[in-house]
DNA sequence: GTCGGTGCAAATGCTTTGCATTGAT
DNA sequence: ATCAATGCAAAGCATTTGCACCGAC
């Protein structure tokens, strides 16, 4: 019963992010009752951890900041919270080529597209009206309903040039 | 970091206007001897069943087909090769969420994206010139140098649909 | 004849799972 | 009081790597 919105947080954060805290919370809460799941003070933290990431995580890095703030949860449970979130609708995958998997927060968002520098790693995240209005273009030509979307574009930033042009060897 | 294709190679030809493309073979003949490595009759044979497969394929599946036809090749092998099939130029990882990686032809071709259905798994295959044109104003909006992307639609075709109202079940 | 390549098996490293215990409803 | 959730450690899997032998250049 004692499951309000996690203790104390330290120094609220102004910004978008705490005003997003609450409607997910309850969105989350209402997915786990509705598949007879309980909402647990682990999955909270997790999900508010989340939140305040406000950008792509992955799980190593949830945990130590989780852990940094005094939040004792195991990875085994970061994982399946995880995947409740996807299933909620809240969070998605994020298509990096890395070997560890990257999420971001998808609910109540536009859909983000990232444009990545293929020397730094740096990206940008944006998202643009023309693209989403020609997703529906494409699926109305097929016949198909769209649902969402990814898109990435590989490119080199003017930083990624410079490194290249001066370590000419590269291992 | 998460990228890392485009290296040290000596940049495969970017964005050829499809048409007529040399034989893979010697394109990847050529990006070997330029690395100093070897052209090994499993590598010939690793790139041409990739050929024939001329789609996204996983390692396991592509494995699979080559024993069959009779080739003898280590995963080991084939794990080795697509690293360089990839620096090469000549391969891209697809960005399909199951765990096991999927790979796709590129060099020479117009980027391919993807339209997957939810329900059912299927998926269309498009390539469309508005988008490439998208990618290169973002691009020139941030002062970056526009390398590829990779763009897929979620979307629910008509037999999904379809089977979503039939079977009314799922927890 | 040199190195690099290959197969095999062992090693990684991310993610999942079994089990005993804890805890939300 | 139930039955799901958690933590831990072990198990799984796709992918990588060490090593001894083989083969392209």
């Amino acid at each position: 019963m004692a499951l309000e919105p996690i203790s104390t947080p330290p120094a609220p954060p102004a910004g978008p992010p705490v005003a997003a805290m609450a409607p997910l919370c309850s969105v989350f809460r209402r997915y786990l009752k509705s598949q007879h799941l309980k909402y647990t003070p682990e999955r909270a933290d997790i999900l508010n951890s989340i939140i305040e990431a406000d950008n792509v995580f992955e799980v190593d890095q949830l945990l130590m900041e989780m852990r940094r703030r005094g939040h004792r949860v195991s990875k085994a449970t970061i994982y399946r919270t995880i995947k409740l979130l996807q299933d909620a609708g809240i969070i998605t995958l994020a298509l990096f080529d890395s070997k560890q998997s990257h999420f971001q927060l998808i609910y109540g968002k536009a859909p983000r597209d990232y444009m990545v520098c293929m020397k730094t790693g740096k990206y940008i995240e944006f998202s643009d009206d023309e693209l989403v209005a020609l997703r529906e273009r494409i699926c109305r030509q097929y016949g198909w309903e769209p649902v969402g979307h990814r898109f990435q574009i590989y490119a080199m930033s003017p930083q990624g040039r410079k490194r290249m042009a001066e370590g000419a060897e590269e291992a």
